[in-house]
DNA sequence: TCCCCGATTAACT
DNA sequence: GTTAATCGGGGAG
């Protein structure tokens, strides 16, 4: 469904890629061979000078990932038991990252399900850690390159015009909640579910 | 070295 | 609406 993004694509701010993220397509090639596909509908972006990204203080041995090239992913563990995906962006040592929250699954329903121990589609997705788990990404995926990468990349898939997208606070953090930086497609029964927002 | 707590989720009441 | 699960990061001392 369209060629890669390319590494030039990557290399924007946060807030620049994130909602030209949305309909676009994240896709993972199984250890099995099962290809799964997924198409982006809600994002958040994080920036350097930001007090609710883990790059805020600084490059540490967790975060390495987001310090370097653009166009490759940085996964965190959050809560001892999730998983959570990024999508690095801007030059290198810029630390800035958007998080992919959820998608709408478009092929391999299976292993997803399989993966999630749910059925209902609408619930493979719907936020980051469920969508890590169906796509089975972990810690051994960061700093894997989705320009290069046999395992993982994305696709042009079709963007979201901007009527489409809606704008709000991102979600579950404490700090830096001035910042707009939650995008998401409007209507949309892929995204996760919404906490007062 | 110690200690608090998080870009979450599911299962409670 | 509340809470347990579960662990490593990183600031404090």
């Amino acid at each position: 469904m369209g060629a890669r993004l390319t590494r030039e694509w990557f290399a924007r701010t946060a807030p620049e890629v994130a909602p030209a993220l949305l309909g676009r397509h994240l896709v993972r090639h199984l250890v099995d061979g099962t290809l799964v596909r997924v198409r982006i509908v809600e994002v958040e972006a994080y920036e350097p000078d930001d007090p609710a990204s883990h790059a805020f203080r600084g490059p540490t041995r967790r975060t390495v990932s987001m310090f370097g090239p653009p166009g490759h992913l940085y996964v965190y563990l959050i809560y001892g038991l999730h998983h959570c995906v990024n999508v690095v962006t801007g030059p290198v040592g810029y630390g800035s990252a958007v998080l992919i929250r959820a998608g709408e699954p478009l092929a391999g329903h299976a292993a997803m399900r399989t993966n999630r121990g749910v059925d209902r589609l609408d619930r493979l997705c719907s936020g980051p850690a469920r969508l890590a788990q169906a796509l089975e990404i972990d810690r051994s995926l960061d700093g894997s390159d989705l320009v290069g990468d046999r395992r993982v990349w994305l696709e042009a898939g079709e963007p979201l015009p901007p009527d489409r997208v809606r704008v709000t606070r991102r979600v579950g953090v404490r700090v830096g909640v001035v910042t707009p930086w939650r995008f998401v497609e409007t209507d949309s029964p892929w995204a996760s579910p919404a906490r007062g927002i």
